[in-house]
RNA sequence: GGAUGGGUGGCCGAGUGGUUGAAGGCACCGGUCUUGAAAACCGGCAGGCGGGCGACCGUCUCGUGGGUUCGAAUCCCACCCCAUCCGCCA
């Protein structure tokens, strides 16, 4: 917003430096004085042009005579296409440096220039600290039922096959998650397009800066790398009723990213795949509702580890770590006992009025007659990906099958082991 | 892929060159009436930007961008989007 930059620009570049970007409310505002003198000055010319034009067609319907004022109306306008010109240039520019700037980061976000700075908030279960415990290719890979080579032939790195028994549980991680959150929190199930336009990727934040993360397609459109794209979306260009607030949304999609710049990392394993199935939950709130909202959601992505049995921290993200359209971000970090560390399995994050702003979702305060934007939250409810892999690693036994957590045995067909011996059944 | 039709305020919808930022209706808000509600009646009600301490003033916007014109929602061009029919297809 440039007149809260206008008005605050010592706060705006404080802002800014805590994201480690440089100060640029001066330039910023120096487009903008531009901005608007020469709009002043176009308007002043406008004014005229009108109040001229109004007078020939007075003239003409008394029958006078128009000769000169038609004359003084062109040599008013011989002097707009011009400013017209310069208006859009700069009004252009501004435009385009105000859509590359990411959210500002709220007071609590502690500071620090990337995640080694994120601050934990809180821990539950009890992590398993064995150093026997296998990885979850080692485990997949033993059981035959997880395989990187034959997804290699298909679709090259960073994509696997599942076969049988683990294919299922991924698919019964997914129907759980959805059903807890429609079931028990409130969410709304959505099935949304995976193909969006620009427009859609633009509105939550992954356009223009981000387009080299994205897959596209021939025909222009973009396979999400979110469901927050499509969830968010639902509400582009809406004028909401404040009755209908807060607004939560859940999905179960595949997302797609081209992980580009990744390369490197985390190369083994499904810990980062180009595809992956994540169960999204989206919340639309008013805008003093959001910071509520944002603990809210993360509670509830939180149940879902809970009742999977899976030992978690909880991490308040650092301003360097925030993503480009998160006011504040919590982290889920899952334990992982063949890695032996905490990985991200979940990612909530309050975007206030950010997104909103970008695609022109607004509500009517009930009281004042104005309009306001609304604030848009998204988290992971949770990746399932990671999920399985969690569960694969904490569930591992001693004699290489995996036990099924208790929740999961009604998506199971009954099944409450993957046993090595039956694996390939 | 071929062929049509269409994009107007929160919604529906009128409007083919001159006080039209836009009739009418619905919704919404305020009032009268009523024990209360409904109905009826009266009044209000688009958004962005700029200027002013302010009551206010100006400007832009009828999908978007150009053009014609003294003057464009209305005429011309390009693009975007939506719908329908035919073909193909899960």
């Amino acid at each position: 917003d440039i007149r809260w930059i206008r008005e605050n620009p010592e706060l705006f570049d404080k802002a800014m430096a805590r994201r480690g970007l440089p100060s640029q409310a001066s330039d910023l505002l120096s487009l903008d004085q531009r901005r608007r003198s020469i709009q002043t000055e176009l308007q002043e010319l406008q004014t005229k042009r009108n109040e001229s034009s109004k007078e020939i067609g007075k003239l003409k319907r008394e029958g006078g005579d128009a000769e000169a004022a038609i004359a003084e109306v062109a040599r008013i306008k011989s002097r707009m296409p011009e400013l017209e010109q310069e208006e859009r240039t700069v009004a252009s520019s501004l435009h385009m440096h105000l859509s590359g700037l990411p959210n500002l980061p709220a007071v609590d976000v502690p500071d620090g220039p990337d995640e080694s700075a994120n601050v934990e908030i809180r821990k539950a279960g009890e992590p398993d600290r064995a150093n026997s415990r296998r990885e979850h290719f080692e485990i997949g890979e033993q059981l035959g039922l997880m395989d990187f080579e034959t997804a290699a032939k298909l679709s090259g790195a960073r994509f696997v096959v599942l076969r049988g028994a683990l294919a299922r549980l991924e698919r019964a991680l997914g129907q759980f998650m959805i059903d807890t959150h429609v079931e028990h929190h409130g969410y709304t199930e959505i099935q949304p397009p995976l193909l969006v336009r620009d427009q859609a990727l633009f509105g939550t934040g992954q356009l223009p800066k981000f387009a080299e993360d994205q897959f596209r397609t021939q025909t222009d459109h973009w396979l999400i790398p979110t469901a927050e794209v499509p969830l968010t979306n639902l509400v582009a260009d809406e004028i909401v009723d404040p009755a209908s607030l807060p607004m939560r949304f859940t999905a179960l999609t595949p997302c797609f990213r081209s992980e580009a710049g990744a390369a490197g990392r985390d190369t083994r394993g499904m810990i980062r795949q180009h595809q992956f199935d994540k169960v999204e939950l989206v919340s639309i709130t008013e805008a003093e509702k959001s910071d509520e909202e944002h603990e809210r959601m993360t509670a509830c992505a939180e149940t879902i580890l809970k009742q999977l049995g899976l030992a978690y921290r909880v991490v308040s993200l650092a301003t360097g770590d925030l993503g480009f359209a998160a006011r504040k971000t919590y982290d889920i970090e899952v334990w992982l006992p063949g890695q032996n560390a905490y990985r991200e399995i979940s990612s909530c994050s309050t975007c206030a009025d950010f997104q909103a702003r970008r695609m022109n979702a607004r509500y009517r305060p009930d009281g004042d007659g104005g309009l306001r934007f609304v604030h848009t939250l998204n988290g992971s409810g949770v990746a399932i990906g990671r999920a399985l892999i969690a569960v694969m690693e904490t569930y591992q036994t001693a004699d290489r099958s995996i036990e099924i957590p208790e929740v999961l045995h009604p998506y199971m067909g009954g099944l409450t082991v993957i046993e090595s011996e039956k694996a390939s059944s």
